[in-house]
DNA sequence: CCCGATTGGTTGCGATTTGCAACTCTTCGG
DNA sequence: CCGAAGAGTTGCAAATCGCAACCAATCGGG
């Protein structure tokens, strides 16, 4: 079942790294909820689009609820898919810094006041900034 | 070019959006620098990884570097991508959370002390944690 | 300096996966 | 009750992927 069984990251990315998988989580945190949502907002192909629903809702990133007046189906994320907000983040961020022309515009994350979220960075306990040649994967 | 080019997530998703991408950079944050290293480590069809190589390094991900002592070609992360290091990172902690049974086995990310990386949270500037439901994309 | 092994690919081809367009079935609004 | 959306499904054609075989350039030992 997965590429690499005990690494966390190809787990992930075996679950949901594939470009359409990330657009459809970036847009049900930005508000998508119906068929057409998802449709519209990233562009996809329909039959596309419902498999991708299909393998989101049954690894527990997405899930069907019922519309509250009617019979209309609508997707939510499960808590487990809202918990991947980290990731949309740093994705957002890496993109902001290395995929834009320096002065180019683009669209930026900001918190309820209106204030950017601040660059999410990796550290140990003690606050120190962490990089990959300062870290190491313990089996 | 781009699936949607004013947003930062779906420029980053174009460039390294994919399961091989991603473990690659993976890999050589891990110490990965040959084609055999890459290859043997994620298990990639070799010309499938030729392909990812090239377009890593056509996008300023990877570069190639000549060896010290001889003619064979290694391969290094670039700044860019050495700054991917946050999307690797909150990748790696959701698989953890997410992707493995309660009480199964897998790696951890520690730092030079043998301390476990703390969580990767986005926080407002006054450090409030942050979720999809408390922010907004302003474009 | 020569030979076999290793590295770093490329090529051909069959198997999957995507994307597009058309079609269906249900539901919503008036 | 009728027409328009919404939510998919189906049937291809085209693009990608994965495997195995092949090849040229090194490297390493004798």
């Amino acid at each position: 079942m997965w590429t690499d069984p005990s690494c966390p990251v190809a787990r992930t990315v075996d679950l949901i790294g594939d470009r359409w998988s990330l657009l459809i989580i970036r847009d049900a945190m930005d508000g998508a909820r119906s068929f057409t949502d998802f449709q519209q907002r990233t562009g996809i192909a329909r039959n596309i689009l419902a498999d991708r629903l299909r393998k989101l809702a049954a690894h527990d990133v997405l899930e069907q609820v019922e519309a509250p007046s009617g019979k209309r189906r609508q997707y939510a994320l499960t808590a487990a898919g809202r918990d991947l907000f980290a990731v949309i983040v740093t994705l957002r961020q890496w993109g902001e810094r290395h995929a834009f022309e320096a002065g180019e515009p683009h669209s930026v994350l900001v918190d309820e006041r209106g204030a950017v979220v601040p660059t999410l960075v990796p550290t140990a306990p003690d606050g120190a900034p962490l990089t990959s040649e300062t870290t190491v994967v313990r089996k």
